[in-house]
DNA sequence: CGCTGTTTTCAATTTTTTTTGAAAACAAAA
DNA sequence: TTTTGTTTTCAAAAAAAATTGAAAACAGCG
């Protein structure tokens, strides 16, 4: 297989891959792009390659830096801004775990505590308590575990890995 | 708060989200409900409860028990059909895991494999095989990760979380 | 079999999300 | 200050996803 048709078919796959949990597809398509590119791009050779409007290009490169995937790069002399993604993938994949946690995770929590005050008078408020006490609990462990992992380095995962597998 | 309103409420965020999650709003939202019903209900109320079509409730109803999250109860006597949820919410964090990990992991990683024999002869193909292994290598891990805790009972995940935080 | 209550399907419609592109804003240099 | 190359914004358009509802299929019963 070429190289081109191998970073075509990646681009493809991670942002397939993308929009099946919820990210936009463009969005994990310029993603893909970075992380393959050897040297920092611009927004317009993004633009080119993926095939995609300006406007367009530029609300993923800067909704990817507000994940923390991609940085900025200026160069002395010239007015344009290049574009690298963070190719520590373990740093990658902690990031979106960060992120979505806040986003998502965190308000979710938030309802679940404020839904908690039902009071547990009749068979189907019982049952309703229960429920909410169970994913209140499994939330907050959750949420726990991923404020941990947000503070673990790459090895960690490694270490937990192997014993998981031993 | 009263029951109805906690419950609204619940149904309302649990189907928020999951279209975050990349899962339709409507069968979380019946999923939702289903959860804190404290008997089998109908697809006809699901109908009537959420304001959807027939159609609609019956299809989410199906999606939800494909997903092993939702379960049917016949009744001798009755020819309608009944619909309870997996309550125990470990289960059924596990069961979403290995559903989108065969749905959409393992054919990302077959897509790495596939891409991986792109042969790193110049600066460009150099980087872009780099990254396909970082990105093969961590995907695995979570991959046989996921496969553990497919296997793992609700207990394993407390003394993981214990031994994390300790 | 034909009747009846029920579930399932799917083409058409509606709703939501994403993308575009032209205009505005910006900032460095002349 | 004006020019010029560049980025950013956002209303409108397009595309994608979800939903409807009516018709078909199904299954138990007399």
């Amino acid at each position: 297989m070429d190289i081109q048709e191998g970073k075509q078919k990646f681009i493809e796959s991670w942002g397939k891959m993308a929009t099946e949990w919820g990210i936009n597809r463009t969005m994990a398509q310029v993603h893909a792009l970075l992380l393959v590119a050897p040297e920092p791009i611009t927004a317009d050779e993004v633009m080119e390659q993926l095939r995609i409007s300006r406007g367009n290009s530029n609300m993923n490169i800067r909704a990817l830096m507000d994940w923390g995937l991609v940085h900025k790069q200026l160069r002395p002399g010239s007015r344009k801004e290049f574009f690298y993604a963070e190719k520590d993938m373990w740093v990658v994949f902690r990031q979106i775990l960060v992120h979505r946690k806040k986003k998502e995770l965190e308000p979710m929590l938030r309802v679940l505590d404020d839904v908690a005050c039902v009071e547990a008078r009749c068979p189907e408020s019982e049952s309703f308590c229960r429920m909410v006490k169970n994913i209140r609990s499994l939330s907050r462990k959750a949420d726990q575990t991923l404020d941990f992992l947000a503070k673990a380095d790459s090895n960690w995962f490694s270490n937990l890995f192997f014993q998981m597998i031993r």
